[in-house]
DNA sequence: TGCTAAACGGAACAACGTTCCATATATTCG
DNA sequence: CGAATATATGGAACGTTGTTCCGTTTAGCA
């Protein structure tokens, strides 16, 4: 119950819900980097308007995913109980988060950038997501199913590397990803 | 003989080395995105005079590591002929190119940047190494040390993407990189 | 219907890439 | 050894962005 404190302004919360709406349109067909401007104008509002309600970028992307991820999340612990196989289950998480990431224009870029400000964000995708990986990881080794060769940590940053610049023709993310995951195989003898 | 056409100014030529080396100073300190004008001022010289020898970035990066792009070109045939086994000569390959990258702060973002500017960037060291990196994998390929599971644009894509970020104690390019290539060992029966 | 704190709008500033042209200077030629 | 001239230079100026700040507006309430 949010009922505490001196009740926020009504038009203050419409406008938030209108940037958060104009942000979600602008990402997707900009990008994530799109200007300020061009979202306070899609919200009708000013821009000044847009940094009250989120004085960052990376308040304005979290607002925006943060519900994808948190799925993402879940998604794991699910998998790991539904799928026979801890690999497959690993597999089919990754491709989800896979398919979350590569179609969000810009923001693996952001991920990684190392701009004091997007320091956040990073932080808010891997210790959300980490912890599930390691989990998944840690149940595809002890089936003997793959090497414990990689930490988690390590490879979530990799899985989001490889997601930059999206997926053309010649370039397919998850293609190098699936590599990726054969290279914990166990060794042939 | 570059005797041609009507002499070059003598000044011209000497400031051309002045931004060049200022660049290269620049780029290994504040990286490859530097300010314009902070690469003008280490070199005592304008912002126009820099634009007059280098119209774009691309420009100058490309004058600063042409010639390391070029060693690791033409290493990939002499790892070749002086490794034993073409899988180790790929390894090998890889390892040098990851090496020259991950020191290079901002130059693997700059590579897969979708900004119009960087697409001469993308394109010049992708022509370049592609083909080698091709006929590496054809060797490994051909002696069954690998399967032929990816394509040379691709790997190298994908090399450059696990690049960006540099390397800590955390995260290392190198290790992913191994897994990947481990990725291509032929299947366990 | 006023009062007041909350919220808004957008002008203003700083940092950057890029262009442009008045000025300065190598080089050449008489 | 001077002009003459093509070449090269410098940095002001413009457009685009992120970000701050404060005069003005307005919702909520008595």
């Amino acid at each position: 119950m949010p009922t505490q404190g001196p009740a926020r302004r009504a038009d203050a919360q419409r406008n938030q819900d209108a940037v958060l709406a104009a942000a979600a349109e602008v990402f997707a067909t900009t990008g994530v980097n799109a200007p300020v401007r061009q979202i306070a104008d899609r919200a009708g509002l000013g821009v000044g308007t847009l940094y009250r309600h989120f004085p960052t970028r990376t308040d304005l992307v979290l607002a925006v995913y943060r519900h994808q991820v948190e799925a993402c999340a879940d998604a794991g612990p699910a998998l790991l109980r539904d799928l026979g196989s801890p690999a497959a289950a690993l597999r089919e998480w990754v491709d989800q988060f896979v398919r979350f990431l590569a179609t969000k224009h810009g923001l693996a870029d952001m991920l990684q950038s190392d701009a004091a400000g997007y320091h956040a964000l990073h932080a808010y995708f891997l210790d959300r997501l980490v912890p599930v990986c390691a989990d998944l990881l840690a149940a595809a080794a002890a089936a003997g199913e793959i090497r414990p060769a990689v930490e988690a940590y390590e490879l979530m940053r990799g899985i989001g590397n490889l997601c930059i610049g999206g997926r053309d023709e010649n370039y397919d993310p998850g293609r190098l990803i699936t590599l990726l995951l054969d290279g914990l195989r166990p060794l042939a003898h």
